[in-house]
DNA sequence: AAGTTTAACGCAAACGTTTGAGCAATTTTA
DNA sequence: TAAAATTGCTCAAACGTTTGCGTTAAACTT
């Protein structure tokens, strides 16, 4: 079999034409005779012609392609995301390179630099959870390549993102906790550098304020959403002095990992403790018990809403640089909602 | 700013050298002169030179990219899978292009153009549930593209493929149920096109049997995977004239559905009914009632299985087209895991 | 001192495609 | 019937790299 794909080249010598004419009658451009153009396509398909993406990127300058980059694949809230992007792409005949960093600044930097050797046309990245510093990613702005972050952004101004509003969550979750009777309210948070743990404790503050019960800080404890630490947390909020009756967890994962560890502390579900949640997990609605609600977050919504967005930056170049200070902000109101049981 | 990346011939002009000497100064070549090497790699630094992929893959012929077609991204399965993909190929230093074909033949044969398109070096698939023919993936061992395909694979002969026997886990699962003391044991399979299907049907039969026990086919019932028909399956196993005391469901999501409905029914889970699944949902374990066990099928050792073997078939290419008859097969075996409570 | 080696670099082609400009036939216009 | 317009095609350059081969000048032989 031949190994090598057929090439422009090969069919323009085997009809004993040039390489610009058998381009331009693959195009159907006007200049080129009928007969012509029948021959050409007859033999290209003969041949099972597939053109060479890779030349056509060189050529042309541009890969038609554009990349991802985030922490875990294997979440669920990220997989689900990166459905929608491939599938929001793929209509837009984008094709997209994923490399998740697994919440490795430094991996996530190296990756940073394979994409922009790709050539990749713009960027959709997810932050890792202890990325402190985003230069890696504004780097990419002098190289006319586009970042929308999405879900986990950076605190910095002037950038395009696409993300969940926590607070509006966090708040419906609060206001539920405390009309099903919760007087005395925990939450186990995330890590301090990431901006929605800033926004789940906004709301909370805002909720129990606004209710006209003071706030304890000591009912807020952060933590690094791995399994130990979550454990940590918790034992520490159920050691409080003012012990929680409920507690809003960081996500689905630190949901059952507390619910877990409560299990063997012998902490009764539901009697003794109630949670909620913001939903990563999509079958929390099958389960009994736990948790009692959850704050969605909208996958899928997310992923495809960025994705737009950096179409339309990729399409609109010139008028994105003529107005350098208009950034995309879209705010995903998150949402309460009640598992059924 | 600058627009567009430094190139090798702007750092030539620059300097007043050739692109050659550049290039080769890049790469640590012999014979160029430490002075020069030096200057080079200055510029380069400075001018923060990104060797420009596309056109090195033009010149060499070698994209250092592999295709991922699978069926959900959203599915946790395929997510891990995926994961595992990406981070093998990553320490190989290969790009990965994925895109879904969700279960459309038509949409997959048209992925595998746009794979091809785009020059992978091999492809990794896991074939779509409707999937009848799978000319569109063998076409393209004519042109030395490797196909390997992990979980859902094609029945037919010389491939490679990675994928569990569903067989062994199926005869555990059927067994811990007789063990159980149920006598009257259900199986909601599904596409008859699937050889998944196939072995799960072996494994229930051949564990009946073993036991001494006949095989009513009655109580084997196909869906298609769907809430809607795995609701229809359901019923028609439960309206059966030997009703079942458990079921075995075709794979976590079809228990979902039958589990949601049952209740529905007023079927009690777990006293009247008991269910054991395949595994394809993380945090099962973590439920409440149902299903009382899984069978394993192990999606991270899948993916990167399956990248393993493709890495090698894309490295010892010769070898491979010298031994037409060598195909990797390799069969993870699933495992019964008894989901604790 | 003439010949030979070696070090350091440049030339040019190639990968597959696109595209502006040019050119030769043929057809149209006046 | 000569000039002008149209048709259908070819040439050649370009995109950014790599690489075999050639070239120059300096350093080393004997």
């Amino acid at each position: 079999m031949q190994s090598k794909p057929a090439t422009i080249k090969a069919i323009a010598q085997i009809l004993g034409i040039s390489a610009s004419t058998v381009s331009r009658a693959l195009h159907d451009h006007a200049s080129i005779g009928l007969t012509t153009k029948a021959k050409v396509k007859k033999l290209a398909e003969e041949l099972n012609y597939e053109p060479n993406q890779t030349a056509i990127f060189l050529q042309k300058g541009k890969t038609h392609t554009i990349g991802v980059i985030l922490p875990e694949l294997a979440e669920d809230f990220f997989s689900t995301a990166v459905s929608a992007i491939e599938d929001t792409a793929y209509k837009k005949n984008y094709t997209v390179l994923i490399a998740q960093s697994h919440d490795d600044e430094a991996k996530e930097k190296l990756l940073v630099e394979k994409m922009k050797s790709h050539r990749v046309e713009g960027l959709l990245v997810s932050v890792g959870k202890n990325t402190s510093s985003y230069q890696h990613f504004e780097d990419l702005k002098k190289y006319n390549i586009p970042v929308v972050y999405f879900d986990r952004i950076p605190g910095i101004p002037n950038i395009h993102y696409v993300a969940c509003n926590m607070e509006t969550g966090t708040i419906e979750a609060v206001n539920y906790l405390l009309r099903k009777g919760h007087r005395v309210i925990g939450m186990i948070n995330g890590p301090q550098a990431m901006v929605a743990t800033g926004e789940r404790r906004e709301g909370y503050i805002s909720a129990m304020t606004k209710n006209r019960l003071k706030y304890d800080p000591s009912l807020i404890v952060s933590c690094d959403l791995t399994e130990h630490d979550t454990q940590r947390a918790l034992e520490q909020l159920l050691n409080n002095k003012r012990r929680p009756t409920a507690i809003v967890t960081f996500n689905d994962y630190v949901a059952l990992f507390a619910l877990k560890h409560a299990k063997k502390l012998n902490v009764k579900i539901n009697e003794e403790l109630e949670l909620v949640s913001y939903a990563n997990l999509p079958l929390i609605n099958y389960m009994d018990n736990i948790p009692v609600a959850s704050v969605e977050q909208f996958p899928y919504l997310q992923g495809q809403k960025a994705t737009d967005i950096l179409m339309d930056l990729l399409h609109h170049k010139s008028t994105a640089a003529s107005e350098p200070g208009a950034f995309y902000k879209v705010i995903i109101e998150s949402q309460l909602v009640e598992n059924k049981r």
